[in-house]
DNA sequence: CGCTTGTTTGATTTGAATCAAACACGGTGG
DNA sequence: CCACCGTGTTTGATTCAAATCAAACAAGCG
């Protein structure tokens, strides 16, 4: 159940930058445990004070925030890899929530030796911060495409980014690869309503784009559709991982 | 013209937390330089490979991002005090711009400096981060506005925004304060077109919130503002500044 | 004075929200 | 085994908010 940080098998992915053994078992030592944490269920309250730092080891997971009166934006969605918890860990409380969206597997890091880490090991607190830049200027990402593209451009530019992030944890096989994320989240995290989300994708299926076949999607054209979408390809620089 | 951290204005103010003698003094050390830049010039470039950080020091600033076709998405504005291009430093080159909105002048760190930070002063590097985080959450914040808010809510949060942001900077007397955003700006910000974004203003005028006579804005009904936008007070925690 | 930059106004069109059902499905319990 | 859910997707009709188009207007400036 519990993975050894020297054997993980999502590190050796090209996705991410090699670390040294001494850091590696460093990065060990911080873990406090390895959690499995079922579909649905909030990993982070909104409002939570006294929130963890995470690694997702397996599965999807989303940040999100809600209005007052339920309205719900989710900010970013969360793959293997990623980080969890930085910034509520560091602005408590968080003013978000974190939820999975599938079943997740998650190492749990004590948010309590953060500051330690600092002290100890500099470059990894480098690379946290790094961490924190990657998300923000994903972030920024989803901004400009809420705010500027219309709603066919969003559509195609959210699968976009999403294949691409997929394809450098070699999750994608064949152009296709598991898409849990159904057209209500869609809608939140494009700021669109339910029914306009549907219509949208329908309309890129037609133009032949991708195809959403049980749980999968397949991207026909991720040419085409970084270009439908304005979409300036960056390359995805490897990133760490803790 | 060049001011030392020591005798800095700005750190005096409530909005920041007070820092030792020596943490000041390190502060100091960093900073290479104190500019001066024009209103409309880029402090930094998209794109830019090699960009500083900076601290604002007086004067306003904004973070962008542009669509190929021209589109562009104010991302955040950016007050005395606040942090310019960690983000940048950090993940080049920069996928974002950052403008002067006013004549502005700014601390320059030399960004080859900042791994050196991380081991010198680790509680620094560790308010480094902290700022990061504070950045993303008002990233998060604008869109949840640009995604969920109707036209006349995302004025009135964005304008409430502002406004308690330039409150705990002790820029605002009388329930007024310096304006300098045009409803250019307002729109590229909110994602809504020019003509729209003047009939909102309008209508929030009429309605009594606040009203923008010659380069300032007096708010008349801060909570009001606060209850209509949908907006959650929370309380603005001092913070570092760098 | 004529220019530019920013604001304001009215008329028209359009994209997206809303309303209202139906449908497809996998699961479950009678 | 089949009727009955619940969750998610799809469709069509209607309304509405926001974009677009087109000007006019105000203020500061060389």
């Amino acid at each position: 159940m519990r993975v050894r940080c020297t054997e993980c098998p999502l590190r050796t992915r090209p996705a991410f930058v090699p670390k040294s053994e001494v850091e590696i078992e460093y990065i060990n030592s911080l873990k406090r445990d390895h959690i499995r944490v079922a579909a649905g269920t909030d990993i982070i309250h909104p409002g939570q004070e006294d929130a963890e730092v995470y690694t997702l080891f397996a599965g999807w997971a989303f940040r999100y925030q809600e209005l007052p009166d339920g309205r719900r934006q989710i900010l970013n969605f969360l793959l293997p890899g990623d980080l969890i918890g930085l910034q509520s860990s560091l602005l408590d409380p968080a003013e978000h929530g974190v939820e999975a969206l599938t079943a997740v597997e998650l190492c749990v890091h004590p948010r309590n030796r953060l500051l330690q880490v600092f002290g100890d090991m500099p470059k990894l607190a480098y690379e946290l911060t790094w961490l924190g830049a990657r998300e923000q200027s994903i972030v920024d990402d989803n901004l400009t495409t809420v705010g500027q593209r219309g709603a066919a451009e969003r559509v195609a530019a959210f699968i976009y980014t999403l294949y691409r992030r997929a394809d450098v944890l070699g999750l994608v096989t064949k152009n296709s690869f598991l898409f849990p994320v159904n057209q209500t989240h869609i809608g939140d995290a494009l700021g669109m309503s339910l029914v306009h989300t549907n219509k949208t994708i329908a309309r890129l299926k037609r133009l032949g784009f991708f195809s959403i076949p049980n749980g999968s999607i397949v991207i026909h054209d991720p040419e085409g559709l970084a270009r439908f979408a304005q979409y300036e390809q960056d390359d995805l620089a490897p990133r760490p991982i803790i």
